[in-house]
DNA sequence: ACGGATGATGAAAACGTTTACGTTCCGCGC
DNA sequence: GCGCGGAACGTAAACGTTTTCATCATCCGT
């Protein structure tokens, strides 16, 4: 149509030179005009590149997930990068297959898979693409990681509590296998030893959901003797500890405190506001995207930094009852 | 490696028959001892397909988006398909770059741009493309669209406010140039005009933040004569307005009822309990992306159904007065 | 035993790009 | 005037599949 080869309607699209300015705007002209977009499937399939990451996420439920995307997608953008996502992976065969699935689709990989272990990760990970695992207990040389520091922010809760005056804080645990979980328990503990109190940890088992925590709740309140505090591993769990302790009456946090972990945009509307810790979550996304957008570019690079750990932050709010001034919305 | 052609690899492992069992067997053994994987990119330049779908959303700030997408990628999955998002497109131009890009990319568009008029998709929205609108206040017949029942639940909420006595009731907006917020506003006038009150019709100009909601709440408590009932075009205000009406010591809903629309989580959660409208977000994702399936399956299907509304529903909790058994959350 | 139908398999084209390599043309230095 | 270098552009190969068509073997009916 512009009386060129294809050869130069592929070089005056990218700019690659080799084109006279004049003809260059003849073709993108001409291009314009017919609406003429170049099929990606075919331009990967010589360039080797789909300029899309995958995303493997277990789940698509919550504000966690919706925060995690958000950061991902923001860091994605940014670098001109699409992003696939994949979720719902109940267990590890669903896993691999989308693991599979993926491959040669995406230039790189996110994952996020509570119940991977070294060996799927070895059997399902391509080698040759890039890849980043997020909070995943596996400690791979292999794969850059990215975790949350969920020891810290629960042994600085743990140390707040105590702080505070309490003296017997039980913990909600989550999903037995996840790393999370694994971490923020190992923190509690921790805590509690640090303090030599080590002997009155208490962990109850839960399973993030808000039942699991007002079931655990109502455990904690026939111990005997009574807590004065329930850590809840996150902030849905403690939240149902709220709901069970209104049920039976117990003042929070006068009688018993009640903290959580995530800060979820919720924690700060229930009542009394969740003390909590906070997770940036959307950081999480944003700096793994930012570490597999430069394994992608610079694949050389001898992973100079294998492990990077988010920070976390405690929230103070009233339902710990270590600050008056606490609960405030605006 | 099988000592086969590529053919019949490829009949092998599309199991599109015309090889032996026997053969096709040892094929597939050979590949997965392989680790073999086609390369989609060459597979899609063929067959013009890329099982892929792209989802054009304005932002992933929010429950709303979280469950919009859930929605979308559990019916994608069911159908085999992955699903590509692209957000975060504050103009039209940024659209129409994500758009064009899209192009070739997916085998189907989910798209959700509240500002996109009917110049705008005719311009950028390739035709060959099959396309879902959502919440669009385009009514084009070239696009299949589905809407939220945004005038219908705004209406029925009205008619409960005014069914347990509220006399005065004012609605704080959202955006001015939002589909969504038109219909609910249209639904309020509606509800207003139907019990010959149409002339108490009071909009307050919010944008759907949270802040907002506290500042013209704050408005409405100057009017005079005060309001009885104020309804938010979404939670999040609503919210705010619970806040402003805390801080100035109004006591809801005795005083003043407030009520939202979306039933975000939070909704359950705040003091008192949130009266919204649910909007089976989750639901609308589906829908939209089985209408999508269907019209990718079948091109040739003459739109029978250009337009499909998602229902919505009354939740009666406390913050409207009308039940006192409201507020439960088990 | 032979022709033909049937079914398995291979050869090769096609998809739409990018890019290495030629070719042409122009200007310049000798 | 002639060769030469370089810029602009075209030609064609390559990417890895799917699919059509041809080929070949096998089996069946006569």
């Amino acid at each position: 149509m512009a009386n060129v080869s294809v050869a130069s309607v592929s070089r005056a699209l990218n700019g690659h030179g080799g084109v006279t300015a004049e003809t260059q705007k003849r073709i993108r002209e001409v291009a314009t005009r017919l609406r003429y977009v170049p099929h990606s499937a075919a331009r990967s399939l010589i360039t080797r590149r789909t300029q899309t990451i995958g995303a493997l996420l277990p789940d698509l439920h919550g504000a966690f997930f919706s925060e995690l995307i958000r950061g991902i997608d923001l860091a994605a953008r940014a670098r001109g990068l699409y992003l696939l996502v994949s979720s719902s992976h109940g267990d590890a065969t669903e896993a691999a297959i989308a693991l599979r699935a993926m491959q040669g689709r995406v230039d790189g990989l996110l994952v996020m898979s509570p119940h991977a272990d070294a060996a799927f990760l070895d059997e399902n990970l391509p080698i040759v693409l890039p890849t980043v695992l997020i909070n995943s207990h596996v400690r791979s040389e292999r794969h850059a990681a990215l975790d949350v520091d969920d020891f810290g922010g629960a042994k600085v809760m743990v140390e707040h509590l105590l702080a505070s005056g309490r003296k017997r804080i039980v913990f909600i645990a989550g999903p037995a296998v996840n790393h999370d979980v694994e971490e923020r328990c190992r923190g509690y503990r921790e805590g509690l030893a640090a303090a030599g109190l080590g002997d009155t940890a208490v962990v109850l088992q839960g399973d993030f959901t808000e039942e699991s925590g007002y079931r655990m709740a109502k455990e904690a309140l026939a111990m005997s003797p009574r807590p004065d505090a329930i850590f809840a591993a996150n902030d849905m769990m403690a939240i149902g500890a709220l709901s069970a302790l209104a049920d039976a009456g117990v003042r929070v946090p006068d009688e018993i405190a009640v903290t959580g972990f995530d800060d979820i945009p919720m924690a700060r509307y229930v009542t009394p506001p969740l003390t909590t810790v906070r997770v940036r979550i959307a950081e999480l996304g944003e700096a793994a995207m930012d570490r597999l957008g430069r394994m992608i570019e610079a694949p050389e690079d001898a992973a100079p930094e294998p492990r990077v750990v988010v920070s976390t932050e405690l929230v103070v709010r009233a339902s710990c009852g270590a600050s008056d001034k606490a609960g405030r919305r605006h």
